[in-house]
DNA sequence: TCATGGTACTTTATCGATTAAGTTCACATG
DNA sequence: CATGTGAACTTAATCGATAAAGTACCATGA
């Protein structure tokens, strides 16, 4: 009685077998128009909810959803325009495929974290930018599902990738800045492990991240002064701790106390170098006349900020488009695959040579 | 061979019973630690996956997921600077709780719309300000599971409710314009049902309505009106169509163009406000001087916009919060219940007296 | 010596549906 | 008239796991 109302239940009210009635619901061609309004009847009398998407999805092998795992917690996950630009362009593809989208709570501690990603039901997982040591990405990548991975780890064969040529991209931030005369750069790095630390980096703490696009951007900032017939070692290089305005506008007073000189900032992200904006100006800088200032990403406000922040732009929309349609391909049955997108240097006001 | 690998894969391989390799995973104590390890470590010969979401889902009633159904299709959900903060507030009671955020996929059409909404498993819905008459708002409804409702619908009992007092927060706007010294005001709402109109609006279009809190914020405007003796039924109303910056100012300047008196412009939203603003200049008119502006909502960029708008603000991001936690209560057992949160007027740069 | 209780497993019974392979029967065809 | 065919259902076999109850064995204490 206070039983739940199953398709049996239907099927027994009128003596019809149990496939009949899902029938019904799922292939209304299947049983005379007449029999399909009396099911439809009876289960709108007996309160049926309409078949059991865990029964379903256990029975047919399909789930109906994508898992999507961030770095960041998920609570700040929607006040990074990167982050939302990307979450555009794969809730564009999924809307297109009709599927849900899952978004995977972020690990508080190590068990939990593996509990939350493996007991929720999806087809195929989108992992953004995630520290290769993360707890959760190691039970993703242990679950098998179809996996594809944005930006980082690079899992090499296991999974698709899509990515920029952020090497290349860095470069082209650099050789912007020693066009314009600078010699004295410097870079400010947002997040570089799973545990952010902050401060000026040096060969042994270099050695410990786990971003591989820090690591990459990094040696393109370097290539270009190597190119240019400079030291690299000449770069001076600090990490705020996080891709996050305050923390870079702290780490920019603290590194401008420790080399006043620096009059070219190279920062790892647009958000990164809002916060330098603002830390500049807390030590009496002007930017760009005192301090020229590069962003990465060309995320919306670094065009309306003050100044226009000269950055290097990535498709971000489309790459979250691109990765969830890899994502429904390699469900569908598709071979992993590799997709680079292009980058374009951005000019406008935040850097002009040195005075 | 090519047979996937389960439990009783496992089980068979060591001569155990499939409970108790499912105890391995789910309830360590439940047995010896030697054995324990030695099926963990089969398990991994074998390539096993670890417990089928799906499966576990089904046996055990808990998917371990809360969906989300937007009004907007799901592609604008993160352009919205509303929509975003809900999210926040959302994601951080899913986070403590460990629950995964399955955000559905808007309506196509019709038929796609309840298959995808019904075919995804979670534990309960929540639905932030949906049309009444939306069709995937009725399958979540028919589907009978814990539901809990942000602003719009009003479903009465059958769901838990959280919503502003829309009616006080739009008076409390139109004093704000009366107060000044404004006679001769306008009112500029977004959208106003699922298939957004734009233009004037008069009694038959208002009584097709079917987003609440437009009444509701109306009636308020009208309120004030009436409150300071003057006939509520001099207020120009027009609907942009769609809570959009561009629609918005598309209609601002019709809005002008059509009634040049205006004085004062009570709008929906910030978005509103935002492209009102840029309407208004488009029709040489300066804002406060020339036209004062009041926006809803307080998002983020109405305190750094040119000017910053005076709003009523609404705390969005614990509306989220508050909301998630009823519907996780829900899901726990708990009766549906109805919370109302405060407003709080802000004025800042975008009102001034006529002149 | 024997009841008592805990540990470490096993047995049995589902969770709610879908799919592939029948079965039945009416009806058209050569 | 025997046969073939399609429509409309039914039967049987899963999908992969968990929960509750049951069994066997060993140690303990009176």
């Amino acid at each position: 009685m206070g039983d739940r109302v199953t398709l049996q239940t239907i099927a027994d009210e009128l003596g019809v077998s149990r496939t009949t009635v899902s029938n019904a619901y799922n292939r209304p061609d299947a049983l005379g128009a007449e029999l399909r309004a009396r099911i439809l009847a009876v289960a709108d009398r007996l309160g049926y909810r309409g078949p059991d998407a865990a029964a379903r999805g256990l029975r047919t092998g399909h789930r109906g959803a994508i898992g999507l795992l961030f770095t960041e917690d998920l609570r700040f996950v929607f006040e990074d325009a990167d982050t939302t630009g990307f979450l555009q362009g794969v809730a564009d593809a999924s809307v297109q495929a009709g599927t849900g989208l899952m978004l995977l709570p972020s690990p508080p501690d190590l068990e939990g974290a593996s509990t939350a990603v493996t007991s929720v039901a999806v087809d195929g997982h989108l992992v953004f930018s995630v520290a290769a040591d993360d707890p959760a990405l190691e039970a993703i990548v242990a679950m098998g599902l179809p996996l594809v991975i944005v930006d980082e780890p690079d899992l090499g064969a296991r999974a698709s990738f899509v990515h920029i040529d952020d090497r290349a991209g860095a470069k082209a931030a650099a050789e912007h800045l020693l066009a314009l005369g600078h010699r004295r750069l410097a870079v400010l790095l947002g997040r570089t492990g799973r545990d952010g630390g902050s401060g000026p980096v040096d060969a042994a703490r270099e050695a410990a991240w786990t971003i591989r696009i820090a690591t990459e951007r990094l040696a393109g900032y370097r290539d270009a002064l190597t190119a240019a017939g400079l030291d690299p070692d000449e770069l001076v290089v600090w990490e705020a701790g996080a891709n996050d305005p305050d923390r870079a506008r702290q780490a920019t007073t603290e590194l401008l106390a420790a080399s006043p000189d620096v009059t070219g900032l190279l920062c790892f992200s647009d958000r990164v170098a809002i916060g330098a904006c603002q830390g500049a100006r807390l030590t009496g800088r002007r930017v760009p006349e005192d301090l020229s200032v590069v962003g990465f990403d060309d995320i919306p406000r670094a065009a309306t900020w003050d100044p226009p922040l000269t950055t290097i732009r990535q498709p971000i929309v489309d790459k979250g488009r691109l990765a969830a349609r890899l994502l429904l391909a390699a469900i569908d049955g598709a071979a992993p695959s590799r997709v680079q997108l292009p980058i374009e240097p951005i000019v406008r006001s935040s850097t002009a040579p040195p005075t």
